[in-house]
DNA sequence: GCGTAACGTTACGGGCGAGTAGGTATGCTC
DNA sequence: GAGCATACCTACTCGCCCGTAACGTTACGC
């Protein structure tokens, strides 16, 4: 034997996510089609059929990745979002939350999700987590109209919260392509958008972070 | 030959009108690598090496439907939209052409939008017509600023616009996958998240359509 | 220390589909 | 009605890349 270094037996766990990552790096960089087995494979360091062997099929393989940050992205949101605050401060937290996540996951996450809207077959699995986000969000918005002792119908909620989550994305594809923007400060801008909307805006109002409790949209100018 | 009526002979402009309706068509079913040249070939009701000769190539071929439908869509929302007008109505004039133009090409829009989003070499394509959207949307928001005697960074206003696309993209899928729902009550909608934000929502606010000129955001419940 | 199961490899099959070569028919021009 | 451009076809080539068969090698249990 050569020179190889052969302490490169590892335990499936640590190279399934080996794998995993090394198919989130090449699939965001080249797009599901694009990227090809053997470029993942030696990626993450290891032969095609390892690959097969642990993971399935190259659609197995990006499902895999699409539920893996997808989960890492829902725990970093409801880790922040606790129930029993006000509402606006609750979307601020998960929107925080999520800037942060994905400005730490800039090339994971934007081509990720990007790719996954389109191919039919990784629909569902992103409808999936999509679906969750907008439960949540009109849950919230939902419990806050109704604590106010006004009704709602809740395909209105749903629609608004579909729009919502669709602008938040969108603005995390801006944050992907600002690499020198700061991902509290979109989620400031967002906030923006989602609490006061465009009324306001014309109006001089502006909504600015959390300091303690207080501070909640500065009156007009 | 056999009886098949050799009346087929049709000038290029026609065919290439046919070939691109059929291209959307398979596009939209069966997404960009899925779709095969034979299959739009045979839709359009001609033969491959037309498509070549026409088209050029498979991706040209995307490329072109991803203009001809991006520009229909742009002259439907510019046709009505009058600058001059107060910027509410300018905006809601222009989702509801949006999302009419949405609803009759139903098939076409969603997924043809989903599919270039991913994809690589069409990214720019469609960003060329998203920034379009966004320089309109910020333009109109800008003057409207301005012209009460306000300040606003140009940055503030790109992420601002950039979130109402992205929400109203979003609402455009939330159309596509509900074919029973009205695109004007739709418009509606995505003029609640814009203009008033859940802020207002939650005050019990609602935004209600002109019926001609008065009727603006109807007051507190 | 030896069997065995889990880790790992090299090398190939084979299908699918983009793109083309080369040839035929039709209609327009003058 | 000859000539020419344009519309149109059948039948291929050929490369790419997913997936696998068949075969080594390390470590762990007992």
């Amino acid at each position: 034997m050569a020179a190889r270094p052969t302490f490169k037996r590892l335990p499936r766990a640590v190279r399934e996510q080996q794998m995993l990552d090394a198919a989130v790096k090449v699939f965001s960089r080249r797009g599901f089609h694009a990227a090809s087995m053997d470029e993942i494979a030696e990626d993450a360091g290891i032969s095609k059929p390892m690959v097969y062997a642990y993971l399935g099929s190259k659609e197995a393989l990006f499902i895999e990745c699409v539920r893996r940050e997808g989960t890492r992205m829902m725990e970093a949101i409801v880790a922040v979002v606790e129930p029993g605050l006000p509402p606006d401060e609750q979307l601020w937290r998960g929107l925080r939350a999520f800037f942060g996540f994905v400005g730490a996951h800039r090339d994971g996450w934007a081509v990720l999700y990007r790719q996954a809207r389109g191919q039919q077959p990784f629909a569902g699995e992103l409808g999936a987590i999509r679906s969750r986000m907008v439960e949540v969000i009109s849950g919230l918005l939902g419990r806050a109209v109704r604590a106010q002792g006004r009704e709602i119908r809740e395909k209105d909620l749903e629609a608004f919260a579909y729009a919502l989550v669709g602008a938040t994305e969108s603005l995390a594809d801006w944050l992907a392509d600002h690499p020198d923007e700061d991902p509290a400060k979109t989620a400031t801008r967002m906030m923006n958008v989602a609490w006061l909307g465009a009324g306001q805006l014309l109006r001089g109002e502006v909504w600015r972070p959390w300091s303690g409790d207080s501070a909640r949209a500065a009156g007009a100018a």
